[in-house]
DNA sequence: ACCTGAACACCGTTCAAGT
DNA sequence: ACCTGAACACCGTTCAAGT
């Protein structure tokens, strides 16, 4: 007797991948486990992904999805008008994605061959465009100054992810004692950011 | 007849692992393969490391040491008391590493149980010495103003190492139109940050 | 279309054995 | 101390076969 999962085996495929990269970390993921936890046979995948590397980008797609979303929340829950308390906000949400999820985040920041996987690639971007329209709402309510929007959207979020991923890879660091959590250090750097694109002088003093 | 190589295996494998990383690919990089280039069998490696974890350790390790090499070298070539160009000199040093070597970046930034490789650790935090020292120099002859700085070290290193971590999973990106190269986007960013901690204004204009 | 079992080449690691 | 060959459990991928 053949068990059939209706059409929904690639979303559990990618839900069992995500619990287990969570566990077991990438180096313990395999296809195998992956096919053994969905209960399918272990080359049920390739029904629905070309390779170990596909599957991967899928579950680095959801990933961007889900950052997108707490992102987005911990903007909703600010004062609508206050821009810089907003990107604030925005970037204690990405650090605290990254450090709760570090073998996810280490999946959605892999090298793929991105030509492959354009749904990762717009993913990646559609979970920047609430930043984007942060900085350009700040520049039009004279929180920040005239420049490359773009730009300033990437200068925020490469300090950001920076911080995220040295913070993954060397937490005990000695280079900044740690009494401050994760997202007070995020606060204090990115507010030294935010004073070099903002129209008034030390504004968070 | 049984060649030996005379105490000398650890960094013939070291160097091996470096080369065929560049090549092939973290996911590409096997122990036996190590091993074969090498010309030893494929479980002389378990003389000089635990496991692989050990030998990629070793490999992040010599990369740290090569980019703190690159970074002084580029921070050498400014003029001495220009502390804000030295910055920028170090930051596109620092991009120019990784966008040449992603793989070796990669390693560099896996989440290893730190506590196995202590001189990894080291080796990553005397990376930034220079850095630090820079920021100090700045304190003290009037370019940067007052503050921790090792929070103000901590905030170069996020941004210039998070856009590098993006622009090598994320090249084409429409985030930003890539008409620059990743040092001038480097500049640019860094540029931002540092008129948040510099005493004059917009110094760079 | 969807799933399976058998098979292939490869992998990390262990171990008894050799010098 | 240093290196080897045999062995083990595991892996990604392919393929012929079943419904």
């Amino acid at each position: 007797v053949v068990k059939y999962h209706h059409g929904d085996l690639r979303n559990v495929l990618i839900q069992v991948a995500t619990k287990l990269l969570a566990t077991e970390g990438v180096q313990g993921l395999s296809l195998r486990k992956i096919a053994g936890q969905a209960g399918v046979s272990h080359n049920a995948p390739y029904m629905h992904f070309a390779d170990k590397e596909a599957v991967l980008a899928a579950v680095a797609e959801a990933g961007f999805q889900l950052l997108a979303t707490e992102v987005a929340a911990a903007i909703d829950r600010c004062h609508p008008n206050d821009t810089r308390q907003q990107l604030i906000a925005a970037s204690r949400a990405y650090v605290r994605f990254a450090i709760d999820r570090p073998h996810h985040l280490q999946v959605m920041f892999s090298a793929y061959d991105i030509e492959r996987y354009p749904d990762l690639l717009s993913a990646s971007e559609t979970s920047l465009n609430r930043l984007f329209d942060l900085v350009e709402a700040g520049q039009t309510n004279g929180t920040l100054i005239a420049g490359n929007p773009h730009e300033m959207t990437k200068a925020i979020w490469s300090m950001v992810h920076g911080l995220a991923s040295i913070s993954i890879a060397y937490q005990t660091s000695s280079i900044l004692p740690e009494r401050d959590s994760i997202e007070d250090v995020a606060t204090i750097l990115v507010n030294h950011l935010l004073d070099g694109m903002a129209i008034d002088r030390h504004q968070t003093q």
